[in-house]
DNA sequence: AGTTAAACTACACACAAAGGTAGAAATCAA
DNA sequence: TTGATTTCTACCTTTGTGTGTAGTTTAACT
């Protein structure tokens, strides 16, 4: 038996997927609950095979509430279905613990088929999130060559992500304290940033920076 | 028309998926490559709307491939159809620039499936890839709480990692300057790190920060 | 040999950061 | 209510940072 828990405040859409979902011989809806705080607070949770989650809820939002939630049982499959389809609610609930993201149009074939495919260790989601989430992996490429850092700048980056100061930075690599300013300037230029702290993030974004 | 080019060294596989390709009225497979570089060469891949690369190819990889292709042809759908399921080759091959991810045992008629919904603004995986790319996002949890960012810390460190500064940051969240002060030092504890650049690298090693 | 651009050194300065210390104010539990 | 804890404010000092400006060396190309 497959044991799911809805949480969604609107109860119509509540009781409709409950049903859906109940008309499944194997599946059974252990409680739906109007508030994350609720599902928190209840034993339910622990035994539930499958969450279901909106993400507009009052109180807890649904992206705090998967975090909490896969922290309180952390087989359970989260299964967003929401509305909301920016890059902060998706990736958001994603690195909460999301493992399927579905819009709220969903047919009930499509949510039981979403439900059964994530059973079968797969991730349901729509093509178009399928498509953000993918295209969030590939490496920015710069327009022009002259933004490319240069080996010496690469390892100075690497440097001030490690904390490095200007002259710990040059006692490591030999050159004088504005030698190493120097690099820096062009990083930063490059970059279009004005800062390390900047720098370093972007210098992971841009997957510039190594080992981690 | 939708333009289709194959790369693979296999000569069997190019074959057969050229002719199931065919059979579609409205696909044309423009060229069929046993190699990357032979492909490069070629002005095929400028007009081509889809790639099918293989990732086990001699000299070089389809994993360089994609990045080159893409540099190439920006706008064209490189899916990958290969054996490889380890992490390298996955997220090496989306970091390249790849929108899907197949294994070589599809169907024709997946294989079909699949390139139709690149076309509509999907992204083919299989239920493993798709699960691990998404599971890729989840954060790390910290094993003592003790190492927990509250939510304000995880706010102040996304605004450190914008180069803000103290003073920028304390009329963002309406604090002192020197509130300010008092939660970057619990950061700094907590990653046990002693500057912004350094806290920046770790926040983003840990996933506290978001990385889009 | 002469020109040029990149790499490096040097100096100066306003400002920001890191960390020490100390004491309100708010929150929570007994 | 009291004491304990957390959060926040305040002040101070040393050190580091970001940037402007300017001069020198080095290597490359004509």
């Amino acid at each position: 038996m497959v044991k799911i828990s809805i949480i969604e405040d609107n109860v119509f859409a509540r009781t409709a997927w409950a049903t859906a979902l109940s008309s499944e011989e194997d599946f059974v809806v252990l409680e739906s609950f109007g508030s994350c705080e609720e599902a928190i607070e209840s034993e339910v949770i622990k035994k539930s095979d499958v969450i279901l989650l909106d993400i507009g809820l009052p109180g807890i939002s649904g992206i705090k509430g998967a975090e909490i939630l896969s922290s309180i049982n952390n087989n359970a499959l989260i299964i967003m279905i929401t509305i909301q389809d920016d890059d902060k609610s998706i990736f958001g609930s994603l690195q909460a613990g999301a493992i399927g993201y579905l819009h709220k149009s969903v047919s009930p074939e499509e949510l039981i088929g979403a439900i059964r495919l994530a059973l079968k260790g797969g991730s349901p989601m729509t093509p178009q999130i399928a498509r953000k989430v993918l295209k969030s992996f590939h490496k920015f490429k710069p327009k022009y060559t002259e933004d490319k850092l240069t080996d010496k700048e690469t390892t100075i980056l690497n440097l001030l992500s490690e904390g490095k100061s200007y002259k710990k930075i040059s006692e490591e690599i030999f050159l004088s304290v504005d030698g190493v300013k120097y690099h820096i300037r062009s990083i930063y230029e490059k970059l279009h940033v004005h800062s390390r702290a900047e720098a370093v993030n972007k210098g992971q974004k841009l997957r510039i920076l190594t080992k981690w």
